[in-house]
DNA sequence: GACGTAACTTGTATTCTACAGACGGCCTCA
DNA sequence: TGAGGCCGTCTGTAGAATACAAGTTACGTC
């Protein structure tokens, strides 16, 4: 098999898994699973527009803007008129926001430990710095 | 950052960026992503259970069940009563199936390459042995 | 200031999801 | 041998997530 035929395949294999764990984790939670990712890109990104949010998870904008929607109406996070551009809206987490996520993050980070530990020690290392790496290619690719 | 957080997050990550690879590329083609992913399954294995396919995706049999309904109307797959275990459906693909699944590997294939090109060179035999392994560790994890 | 473009939202239809419950096949144990 | 229990599947129901089309408001240019 071609190089990079490995690579789809164990990239696939590896996405799926992270979102059977990611499933399976939402459903004894207090928030969905797209809620608790939404969360966690503001989280990370402190503010965002909508169509930037709709950017980095690869979604059409009216669906983020109704999935924010929903986060705003449970408490979540807070949409205003952006300053700078008054068609954008800008979109923070409220504390209870904050917390949900933190949670979130936490539970993952927790699971994906434990992912971890099941992998061979001295691949460890490698694995994270290949996935650090990776990451920062579709980090770019989804930039706004 | 912790190394388990540093894992957790670039995991997320690139999660996130394969799911919108996924969806972009289902956008056109002629079956939905979800659709997609199974036929991927299905052509890995050969022949599946219902039980043992929503096991591998992490979702719930009766999803599961569902899905495959409409993939058999579809045309793409067939279902039959399993001869070992009465209870149990022999999931198989058509020929057409079959095709569909084969255009599906394909093209993640090349899309997911073209990430690849993009990841350093020296990094890239790394990245691919690396996501491997846990691949191995995940799918030992979903086993039948 | 008028026109074109961009950001967002809402209308509508479809897909995907889980939980409950029903049905039928398998297995064990008395 | 048959009764009880468990397992695999499917259906009923309801909610969540999705995209495309179209409308509204704001920005920028000419």
């Amino acid at each position: 098999m071609a190089d990079h035929d490995r690579f789809a395949r164990a990239l696939q294999i590896v996405a799926r898994g992270v979102g059977r764990i990611s499933r399976e984790r939402a459903r004894s939670g207090e928030v969905t699973p797209q809620q608790a990712e939404t969360l966690l890109v503001i989280s990370e990104r402190g503010a965002v527009s909508t169509s930037s949010l709709a950017m980095t998870l690869g979604i059409d904008p009216s669906t983020a803007s109704r999935n924010l929607a929903g986060l705003e109406k449970a408490g979540f996070i807070t949409r205003k008129k952006g300053t700078d551009d008054g068609r954008q809206t800008d979109v923070r987490l409220t504390p209870r926001g904050k917390r949900a996520a933190d949670t979130t993050a936490a539970g993952s980070s927790q699971a994906f430990a434990a992912l971890l530990e099941r992998v061979g020690r001295p691949d460890r290392q490698k694995l994270t710095d290949a996935l650090e790496a990776l990451a920062r290619v579709l980090d770019g690719e989804s930039a706004v």
